[in-house]
DNA sequence: GTGATATATGAATACGTGATCATATATTCA
DNA sequence: TGAATATATGATCACGTATTCATATATCAC
């Protein structure tokens, strides 16, 4: 558990990034690039193929996912291959389903999934 | 630990719905009250004055928590009193924190906080 | 009831941003 | 080298949204 008195308004640098962070998983289109990196490391136009989006749309999602640290790039030929940057993002995913799909309703850890 | 699989592309009703929590996530005035709701409970113009911002703003932004189901409200007096919808919200906000500070810098659990 | 206080809300505006189009860069192969 | 393929990027536009201002609603004290 982190300490959330270390979380108080003084540090906003710091609130600003989390801010950030969320912002770039706030848009469908990149969750679910995210997503399909769940299952896989893939290649631009596979991604841009799975979600039935151009290429460059893609591209220029997986950039803001990139600087965000939210996805790192192998080249591989000519295919630039991306891949979730850790497991870590596996984790902030899992708490956000959790609340959308409100496997706690209001408290307690009684699932009724 | 949940079912990534089920996370697949087809699911877009709920991928879209993880977007949107993180979408009302990433803004550093909601963030912002989140934190300050993170300590205490705490009126509308008292979350104003720690925030320096004014009293339409704030009430507007809790519009937006309060829809997402991340804040909940009492009536007290005629001062509006909100609070944390659940403990949910705090472990979200240690999960983004643990990517904004690189606790994790790639993968283990081995703590160097 | 009136006045004071606390919060909510609607309209307007300024700003950020996601998708598209055209084009540039990079890599492989002949 | 030149053609083909894969990706990146800059400009533009349409749209969403955070804040402000003015005002409405609600509650308490009298």
């Amino acid at each position: 558990m982190l300490d959330f008195n270390s979380l108080s308004l003084s540090d906003d640098k710091t609130l600003c990034e989390l801010a950030d962070l969320f912002r770039v998983l706030g848009d469908s289109t990149r969750i679910r690039i995210l997503c399909a990196l769940c299952e896989s490391e893939r290649g631009v136009s596979d991604i841009a193929e799975l979600l039935s989006m151009t290429q460059s749309a893609i591209s220029h999602q997986l950039r803001v996912l990139k600087q965000a640290r939210l996805v790192r790039v192998t080249r591989k030929g000519r295919a630039s291959i991306y891949a979730l940057d850790d497991d870590h993002v596996r984790t902030i995913f899992e708490q956000g389903f959790r609340h959308v799909r409100h496997i706690l309703p209001s408290e307690g850890e009684n699932g009724l999934a």
